[in-house]
DNA sequence: AGCACGAGCTAAATGGTTTTAGGTGTTCTA
DNA sequence: TAGAACACCTAAAACCATTTAGCTCGTGCT
């Protein structure tokens, strides 16, 4: 039973050691020195005996009478997706350098399980929430903001609700993109999108829809059901090029979508951009060095990451006023990128409806 | 100043209502109603109104008494490589089932880094870790093992230390790459690797040299020093590749220096495999999706995972055991998967080992 | 001398739970 | 009928810090 018990040090071993009481140890420590007229002397010495035996106050505790925990929860959709991985690392980055951890998990886009994640993180007293919405959710954010939680949404929004929140102008996104292929001479264009009603993806199908109607030409819309299935999805998209042979173009309306996309393609054995021409809604490391390369509608990642922090870090900083801040909607522009994949070659340009256009820029 | 404070329902709340103690209240909740001899009718009574209003303990309250939080610190080199996110993602799922949240974070493979990420969950008091280790932090590591916090490493380990461990077979796994190459006639085989001299990149170097050797064939290696300047390694890669034009195959010790490596030779206009057959360490989506698909040496992720949550799972019920666990090495067989960029294709196949002048079939 | 005042510090309450060592009242035994 | 045995519950300490109200002293002023 001879244990050698290696106590942690407490602020009461630091108080008892140094003959002062624990309020002016903390007191010091919190850099509450000066206002509450510690003498510099005796700063100094706890200071000193701190460093020395290397205390560190338990955040428990601290955490515990002050309310805060310096932890931001992070609810994305998926962590593994480069987008959302991307964003996560930018994020955490600038909150660590600035004192907050963060704590993430994914929601697959389920609402249950983003139930229970924001519940759990209410649970562990997360000082803010960075959410990437799932659908009907409206509730579990209605608790957050009655709480006056600091939040930020990114990706999507909830039309409903009043919070802050930096999306994608995807419309645009897509109607530059379409417009693109129209140009190239591309018009009998498809849409592949998730049978998601969210609305970021209702938004880049109207972009689709706008240009299309714009020029009078039709729309082909496909809904792809998104489940775990690889394989179903994949047999899903190929069934429906096979069916609608007659498109040029596609365009689909997420980087996953295209990489099924991609292998549905490749599993017909139809030639990018001469079969058919791909422009996928957000980039991807693979979109680069396919062959064909990928036309892309990039999204602005770092100014997304970049702005979701500095929101909340400023919601942070002010929470304990008694104003609430104005709420915060930024809409950033995304960046067609034009690859190989949307590019009339010059053999079938020739044949086509008409000339294509300078590259862009 | 008439703010409508919703005051959270505390224990002493559902106490002070049923006309019970506190300890009653929180023997019920835990469970220990049977052995503390508490009545049924009085444990149902809690239950019921617990239920009714809802009531959730205080996490940190909870935590700070019991010196359990229930969190699990996950320290990976980038929770952006897909092979990270992946067995990352896996993991939470399996901890969440069981009660335990994660708290990811990447350390770029920067020893200091780590360290502040170690100390940081440290003082989070998370009740266990899984580390990807980072070079010289031994002594972090011992300070957790000292604490007998539960702990399991994977993808590398510290000789040095007794540890848990799940890590790959890198050695096996790139002699049968190599040894595949040489079976398809590839005899110039160059090796790129990292320039970490990290234990896992080691054996992967050797498990290649070993191959060679055997044939008494020689070696040629390339240490790539890994910066933030994605350029500058691309660069590096095709001047290895230009400075040493008889090679007729590469295998790259990582996927994200396969992917590297696939721009460099990209920019070379070699085409893959007539003029350099290419295999990558890991895999990942784009090797699939590329043309030609790259062969790679698939790390088991799955089972890593499960053997990963398993074990610390394991530890973390024993934790309170008079006799510590003995520590677990699991040692995982990759599997090789041969795609296109590996194979002679016919043409070249019968002008033999000699780098071809391919004409294309 | 008497009093106000500021400088410098501290006692004690507080945050919300878990858990141990009893306390109380009833029934059973001798 | 005393005492043991038991069933059922509770008081209070413990976890470890922050923070507020207030205490003590020495000084300067009248």
């Amino acid at each position: 039973m001879s244990e050698k018990v290696k106590k942690r040090t407490l602020i009461n071993d630091i108080a008892s050691h140094l003959e002062v009481s624990i309020a002016t140890v903390s007191l010091v420590l919190n850099g509450k020195a000066k206002q509450s007229r510690i003498s510099d002397a005796v700063a100094q010495r706890v200071l000193a005996y701190v460093e020395e035996v290397g205390y560190k106050p338990n955040q428990l505790a601290k955490s515990l009478r002050t309310g805060k925990t310096h932890v931001i929860g992070l609810v994305v959709e998926d962590i593994s997706n480069p987008f959302f991985a991307t964003v996560a690392w930018m994020i955490e980055k600038q909150a660590f350098e600035r004192g907050y951890r963060i704590i993430y998990c994914s929601t697959d886009n389920n609402t249950e399980k983003t139930r229970e994640l924001i519940s759990m993180f209410q649970e562990q007293h997360v000082d803010g929430y960075i959410i990437v919405p799932a659908e009907s959710i409206e509730k579990q954010i209605t608790g957050i903001l009655r709480a006056h939680t600091p939040l930020v949404l990114f990706d999507r929004y909830l039309p409903d609700l009043p919070t802050n929140y930096i999306v994608v102008d995807g419309k645009r996104g897509t109607y530059e993109a379409t417009q693109h292929l129209l140009a190239q001479g591309f018009s009998k264009i498809a849409f592949v999108t998730t049978d998601s009603l969210q609305i970021q993806m209702e938004e880049r199908l109207q972009g689709y829809a706008m240009a299309l109607a714009e020029h009078q030409l039709p729309q082909t819309v496909k809904r792809v059901a998104v489940t775990k299935d690889t394989n179903a999805i994949i047999a899903d998209i190929q069934r429906f090029i096979q069916a609608n042979a007659q498109c040029d173009a596609i365009i689909f309306s997420t980087n996953y979508l295209s990489i099924y996309g991609l292998e549905a393609i490749s599993h017909l054995a139809l030639r990018i951009p001469d079969d058919l021409a791909v422009i996928s809604y957000d980039d991807h490391d693979l979109f680069r060095l396919y062959t064909p390369a990928i036309t892309v509608i990039a999204q602005p990642v770092e100014s997304i990451a970049k702005n979701v922090i500095d929101i909340l870090l400023e919601e942070l900083k002010h929470h304990s006023d008694k104003a609430p801040l104005p709420m915060q909607h930024v809409v950033l522009s995304p960046t067609l990128i034009v690859r190989k994949s949307s590019l009339r070659s010059a053999a079938t340009a020739a044949t086509g409806p008409k000339k294509a256009v300078a590259s862009k820029k």
